[in-house]
DNA sequence: CTCTCATATCGTAATTTAACGATAATTTTT
DNA sequence: AAAAATTATCGTTAAATTACGATATGAGAG
């Protein structure tokens, strides 16, 4: 990228765009599957589950975290993870809108 | 990356992944939104509504065709592309069902 | 206070992505 | 047949992503 083109779009779009990128990884997707299924969230159970180096699956937390779609807190020494269920549904929204913009006839 | 490591996934995980990383640029949600709008569908349309130079956002519909969201004819000097509502209704559907199971406590 | 966990961050390397201009390929126009 | 138009592809460059090991940080255990 020579240039940064990306602020030249509509906000609405760059916003879901971001959105998508942080579930554009196999990872990303099994972290909040995991976070879904647990109800106890602990950062070492997902590292246990997951493929990659634990530094790996941190790097992708922080991800999700920037994005929005979880939130964290620190318990002592370990570290709490859990889904942030109002922007999932803000999310599944701009979605749902999106989806239902596109109703038009095929052409080719 | 060292090596890549996305193949360890389940199978499921990737091909939502890989739908994700399709939406994930503004360019291509323009793109779709633009083919949603415009019955006429004709490149030369899209590369004028969008930012990006022609190469690029050639480059762009490729990646959309790969993914199987659109599709695409030669017609004459030109070319028509138009959303592939078959793959665009499975998307939905894909989406739909991940972000059904997220119905936990937030713990944080 | 020191040692050991749990996790985050840093440094680094390989790969992928994004972007552009130039060029090729093909079709229509002249 | 030559010129113009439309689009795809190539080559290249810059930046972002992915991944890991090593290290830092901070909490709790001994």
């Amino acid at each position: 990228m020579v240039t940064n083109k990306k602020e030249v779009f509509e906000q609405e779009d760059q916003d879901l765009a971001n959105l998508a990128k942080a579930l554009a990884h196999p990872a990303r997707i099994a972290i909040l599957k995991e976070l879904a299924r647990h109800p106890s969230c602990i950062c070492g159970e997902i590292v246990e589950v997951l493929p990659p180096a634990q530094s790996t699956v941190s790097q992708h937390l922080k991800e999700l975290l920037q994005a929005g779609l979880i939130k964290g807190t620190v318990e002592g020494k370990k570290s709490c993870y859990c889904i942030n269920q109002d922007a999932f549904k803000q999310f599944e929204q701009v979605l749902k809108t999106f989806f239902s913009i596109t109703i038009t006839n095929e052409c080719c």
